[in-house]
DNA sequence: TTTATATATAACTGAATAATTATATAATCA
DNA sequence: TGATTATATAATTATTCAGTTATATATAAA
């Protein structure tokens, strides 16, 4: 059972618009850092320094294939985020209109 | 329908500790602005600019009964919020240990 | 109508934090 | 091995934001 301090801990994580939107980004499935720069169009360093955040706050988990990184969702063990999860907007549209193939990264 | 940016908005307001223990206080009944400064133990002010942008974010609202004001929780009309806030930490005993009578305020 | 009480607002300060720029690490390929 | 690519980290800057101090408003009581 969480505290307090780690509950809002947690909000300051999603309240931030970039953060809130790699998360949502991610619900639709996982994405490399360079897709994610794409998606969000702003510097890698930027994703990288926000990957860093979230993964540190256990939002989110990462897989290394080769030289890329892969970051997916990891919520399953925060019930209390389920709902507000399913109320993040839908962004397949955009997350269907770019793959690794097209920008040539992760082949 | 929330966009990202009013959901992020909202986490922002939730992502501070005194703010996330305030509506945990909330959750047990209404309270005056009095009883708030002694639960957490902090300055009128610093109490008053907190409700001020729980108001605006529309997460609490007020009742004015003559000289005091009484807070409450708005999230009615905030589904995925829902879950959350039941697994905030119970600060019922806290909130039962005092009293405007105590107090001396509200009467 | 003066005084006291309850709350809000304003101005300020210091700390936290997001984004940028520059650099480092780590993996792959020629 | 040296060059290239993918990602991370460090250093810096600018902005945001929480808390304090001082002051204002508003209601009630003497």
């Amino acid at each position: 059972m969480p505290d307090i301090e780690q509950l809002s801990d947690l909000c300051k994580l999603l309240g931030d618009k970039m953060r809130l939107t790699i998360l949502s980004l991610l619900k639709e499935r996982e994405l490399c850092v360079y897709e994610l720069v794409e998606l969000l169009q702003t510097s890698q360093p930027n994703v990288s320094q926000h990957m860093r955040k979230l993964k540190a706050g256990g939002l989110v988990k990462e897989a290394k294939k080769g030289q890329w990184v892969f970051y997916s969702l990891h919520i399953e063990d925060k019930p209390f985020l389920n709902e507000f999860f399913q109320h993040l907007p839908s962004q397949k549209e955009k997350v269907d209109a770019i793959s690794c193939e097209d920008l040539n990264c992760c082949d």
